[in-house]
DNA sequence: CTATGTAAACAAC
DNA sequence: GTTGTTTACATAG
């Protein structure tokens, strides 16, 4: 078996020894070599020590892999930026392409210059082109060291803010910060600013080496979708995240420990964000398990792990008993030294979760490692931030400026891909209620259902755009919602 | 309390 | 052995 040729394919080295052969036989759909990351996590990793100038990206043309669009969309040159503080915990955020060029794009078509410019030409237009869409960013990020980065208003052609012109205005697109959710966004930050108070944080050491003192790499969750985000097709075998993990990440850095593979795996089980597909990688050949982002995920963002294990405890807690035999999904129980730590707490949990079940919603929102608007809260009203009411009439919302259905997610090589949700294999079953991925685990009505239709007009779509709940064939076999 | 990472049991292949 | 699923625990915030 040539390696070689796996690690053209993927562009890829597996260090793992623990490759599958049958890695080396998938043929991937883009004719070039992959490249892990467009605004590249190498590069990041490699600035770490600096905050790095944004990372341009090249316009792409994407054809919607979930067919939702109706044509290729051109994706900003700027699709996402990150700044990486070295100092802090992975203070970082993503931006992705201008809304309103991804939605003119989908008008006007493809760019005649696209993909054929030198990179150095290409990384001039980029840059020029990155301004041009810093002008007509939505919201534009700033660094905080407590908030990490957040969203200011950005000022328009005419010097105003951008977010007058259009309402709602958004909450940061792709923020991932440990630290308090109430984002300043009224902050006035510019976005190269560096955080004053930088220096005054003692750093978050991911291990307290010091050599990795210069930042922890993003949650899993967050670096998976990286990886299947900027894969051609959007997808990648179990091997194949392994890999870029290996190469963009420095959670695999610890050859001899298997834990980051571990966590990839739960990770990719446990978010309903990815699903497993079946797929024969070449004709004639064994079928391989790809994953990759379900159509909610590529198009909205990743959720936290944690929030989907609560809804598939919660969807397990409300299914009323087995009426039909539910499929046993394979490694369905837990470890025997949890079981028999459990037995000892159980009459205390099983308080605990009846507690947690029956609560109000959440009081935190969730994040949304997208560049979706966060749930409005009427706990915690934002600044330059429109509530939503639930109540109100969807179509009386205010849409969103991007809000036209285009995903996040650039497919590199602009091919089309069809997906067959029959070869679904694995997927974490999204909460119960009508949205099957953004519900509030705990009262799947209010909030989120609120939020979608008021935010993204999930349900005001043109029903072409089959944005509701998954029905007959989409639904995964042993997708049981319990209601 | 949530988010995240990790360990581990276990089933299926 | 690998992959996928699940439970449980620890820790940070």
């Amino acid at each position: 078996m040539p390696t070689g040729q796996q690690e053209h394919q993927y562009h890829l080295s597996a260090k793992t020894g623990s490759s599958s052969p049958a890695n080396g036989l998938i043929q991937m759909d883009a004719p070039q070599p992959y490249n892990p990351c467009y605004y590249s996590l190498d590069t990041w990793a490699r600035s770490r020590s600096n905050l790095v100038p944004e990372t341009i990206m090249p316009p792409q043309e994407y054809t919607d892999p979930w067919g939702m669009g109706s044509g290729s969309y051109l994706l900003s040159p700027t699709h996402s930026t990150k700044r990486m503080d070295h100092q802090t915990q992975s203070q970082y955020s993503y931006y992705p392409a201008s809304p309103s060029k991804v939605t003119s794009a989908s008008i006007m078509g493809p760019s005649p210059n696209m993909g054929q410019s030198s990179p150095e030409v290409q990384q001039h237009r980029d840059q020029d082109e990155s301004m041009e869409w810093k002008s007509n960013c939505i919201t534009s990020p700033s660094f905080d060291q407590q908030n990490g980065y957040s969203y200011s208003t950005p000022l328009g052609p005419s010097g105003n803010p951008i977010s007058a012109m259009r309402a709602p205005p958004l909450s940061p697109p792709f923020s991932i910060s440990s630290h308090s959710p109430s984002l300043s966004r009224d902050s006035t930050s510019p976005l190269n600013t560096l955080p004053t108070a930088l220096t005054t944080s003692p750093p978050t050491s991911i291990a307290g080496n010091s050599e990795e003192d210069f930042g922890a790499d993003p949650p899993y969750s967050q670096l998976i979708f990286e990886a299947l985000r900027h894969t051609p097709g959007q997808k990648l075998p179990l091997q194949g995240i392994y890999s870029w993990f290996e190469k963009n990440t420095t959670k695999a850095k610890d050859q001899n420990s298997k834990g980051w593979q571990n966590s990839i795996r739960h990770n990719l089980s446990m978010n309903a964000g990815f699903e497993a597909i079946k797929e024969e990688a070449a004709p004639g050949k064994k079928a391989v398990n790809f994953w990759r982002l379900t159509k909610e995920a590529s198009r909205r963002g990743i959720q936290s792990t944690t929030r989907y294990r609560k809804q598939a405890n919660h969807r397990k807690a409300i299914s009323p008993g087995p009426p039909v035999p539910q499929r046993q999904r394979s490694g369905s129980k837990g470890g025997r030294a949890s079981k028999s730590a459990a037995q000892m707490r159980h009459h205390v949990q099983d308080k605990r979760k009846e507690q947690y079940r029956s609560r109000p919603p959440m009081h935190q929102s969730p994040r949304y490692y997208s560049p979706l608007p966060a749930p409005s809260s009427p706990s915690s009203p934002l600044p330059h931030q429109q509530q939503i009411n639930p109540s109100l009439d969807p179509s009386a919302v205010p849409m969103p400026h991007y809000h036209a259905p285009h995903s996040l997610a650039p497919a590199p090589n602009g091919l089309v891909q069809v997906y067959d949700h029959s070869t679904l294999i694995g997927c974490t079953s999204p909460p119960p209620g009508d949205n099957q991925v953004f519900c509030d685990p705990v009262d799947p009505g209010t909030n989120y259902a609120a939020f979608d239709r008021a935010h993204l007009g999930w349900y005001g779509l043109p029903s072409g755009f089959n944005n509701g709940p998954m029905i007959g064939s989409e639904r995964p076999a042993d997708l049981h919602l319990g209601v």
